[in-house]
DNA sequence: TATCAAATGAAATTTAATATCACTACCTGC
DNA sequence: GCAGGTAGTGATATTAAATTTCATTTGATA
C-alpha cells in the first residue's frame, strides 16, 4: 500500500468520523509511517520536531491514538513504563519475545496458535477484537550456553 | 499447599537472599493470598489497611515486588493504567480474555497453544522465562446478537 | 470571505510507581 | 538477653507517562 494511499485513507477517515484534517495530523502520520519497529510518543515527538518544531507534544498523543483508532497503528507494551505503538499497514500480523537482558524484540508469527486462540475464544462465545501474546525471557545471545568442560 | 507452607517457602526464600522476614512482609503476603482473582497494588493496600493501618504504601509496592521475585505472585497488564497481579499458588498457569466493555475476565488454559509457544522459541533459539497471552474483545454478553428479525 | 466549532500548543494536572531519608526493628554474635 | 550494624519501613517528595485545561488558531462549509 502507497504512502499516498495511506494518507487518503486516513483522510477518509478522519472525514468520515466528522474530524478535521490539519497539517499536524497528516506530518505525524506521515512521521510515524516513515519510524519503523516500535516507537513511543516521545521517540515520535523527537523526530517530528526536525522538521516540524511548532508541533506540540499532546497533538501527537492525540495524533497516534486517532492513528490507531483508524487501525493504521497497534499499540504494544512490552513490560516498560512508556507504550510503543507500530505501523499496521505493509506489516504482517505478529507477536513478539522480548529478551529481558538486551531488550532486542524478536518478531514472530504462527498461524497455529492464532487458529487456537479463536477456537478459544468460541469456546466462550468471546468475539475477539484484538490480542497481545509476548514472550519474555533470554534471546539466543543473552541465554546461558553450554559449559565447554 | 497451605498457607503455612507458603510462608514458610517465602520466610526460605527471604533468608536465602540474605533478606530479613518482617511482620510487614508476611501481613501483606498473607492478604494477598487471601485476595483472589487480579488485584492492584492499591486495592491490597486498601484490604490490608483493615488489619494492619500502620503499613505503608510504598511497603507494600517494594513487597509485591518481592512476591512476585519469589515465584508467588504474576504480574498482569489488562491495558489498564495500574498492573495487576495474581497468586501462582493454588493456580494453575492460564491466560485471559478480557472484555473491553464491562471488564469481565475470562480464565482460560491452552496447553496447545503453550506448546506451539515452546516451539516457536526453540526455533528461535529463545529461552522463555514467562509469557502473556491476553485477547481483548466482548464476552458473550457484551457482544452483539443476532437480530430477532 | 465570514463564521464557528474543532484542533492546537503551552502549561497544569493526574496518577502509578519510585526514590529519599530519618527512624525503626530484625538478625547475628557475644 | 543485649548491643551494634544494617536492612527495612513509612512519610514525603519526586519522577514520568499520559491526560486535561483553556486561550488562541485554523479548517470546513456556506
Ligand atoms: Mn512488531
Ligand atoms: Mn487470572
Ligand atoms: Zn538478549
Ligand atoms: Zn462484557
Amino acid at each position: 500500500m502507497e504512502i499516498r494511499e495511506i494518507l487518503e485513507a486516513f483522510r477518509q477517515y478522519i472525514k468520515d468520523k466528522g474530524l478535521r484534517y490539519t497539517k499536524q495530523r497528516e506530518a505525524i502520520l506521515k512521521a510515524f509511517l516513515r519510524a519503523d519497529g516500535h516507537v513511543t510518543v516521545e521517540e515520535l515527538y523527537m523526530q517530528l520536531r526536525k522538521k516540524h518544531p511548532g508541533i506540540g507534544f499532546s497533538t501527537v498523543y492525540r495524533t497516534i491514538k486517532l492513528i490507531e483508532d483508524a487501525g493504521l497503528a497497534t499499540r504494544l507494551s512490552f513490560d516498560e513504563r512508556a507504550e510503543r505503538f507500530e505501523k499496521t499497514v505493509g506489516t504482517d500480523h505478529h507477536d513478539h519475545m522480548v529478551c529481558i537482558r538486551c531488550r532486542r524484540v524478536i518478531e514472530f508469527e504462527s498461524p497455529r496458535i492464532e487458529r487456537l486462540q479463536t477456537e478459544v475464544a468460541d469456546k466462550y462465545r468471546f468475539q475477539i477484537l484484538s490480542h497481545r501474546l509476548e514472550i519474555f525471557g533470554l534471546c539466543n545471545i543473552c541465554r546461558p550456553h553450554k559449559s565447554l568442560v
